[in-house]
DNA sequence: AGGATTAGGTTTGTATCACAAACCAATCTG
DNA sequence: CAGATTGGTTTGTGATACAAACCTAATCCT
């Protein structure tokens, strides 16, 4: 067996999380996005995005801008620098791991 | 968007947590695996990976097989097909959610 | 023989967490 | 001005992951 079950237990459970998981992918692939957009995006209450995105913001892997544009409250969410390596690296764990399993005969 | 993100909503946290979705990785590499390779390979404790097993069990994912080989308790664990769709699909859902978010300009 | 140790687990207690529902403040609409 | 809408935050709660304690039978030590 390689290392990829051993680096399995460094895998960050608060990246893992499916909907912070969608939240970061969708992130890492855009520069900002707003809050009613990631919760389109996730189909979470505004609640549980918002618990979400303070987790998030606590980890300082995303960064959350509140400004007014015109007279309206809007929030732009986007990765820190430290939380595109997380999910890049969380990604590679995943496919290290399933990659390992494919070509494996115990 | 694609529907990789709609598709999340309908992940199964049961396989998705780590730890079994090690167990479940692992298992769909082999017939069957006994219990203490499977605690050296996540490296949970015994009575962890006790209640991961009996939750997989109970969704019927897996089977597990107690037996005596010679006059040692052996326990074999090993999906059963259910198991077997479901942890395939679950990786497919992810490749898809990588994938997705990696060729997308919002 | 008998006491300690090991194998192979299960049960129990606890701290955390995801989620929904309730709430809140400001703006818009009629 | 009343009521709805926008854009969120706070609160309450049921589920859950984990470690630690426990259990039973076999094996080792002397």
């Amino acid at each position: 067996m390689t290392a990829a079950f051993e680096e399995l237990a460094t895998l960050d459970k608060l990246v893992h999380e499916p909907a912070r998981l969608a939240i970061m992918t969708a992130l890492s692939a855009c520069q900002s996005a707003d809050f009613l957009f990631l919760q389109q995006l996730t189909g979470l209450t505004k609640g549980n995005l918002s618990s979400h995105l303070i987790k998030l913001e606590e980890a300082t892997f995303v960064q959350i801008d509140k400004q007014f544009v015109g007279k309206k409250p809007n929030t732009q969410i986007g990765l820190t620098e430290k939380g595109r390596q997380a999910i890049e690296r969380h990604w590679q764990l995943l496919e290290n791991l399933r990659q390992d399993a494919q070509q494996w005969s115990p």
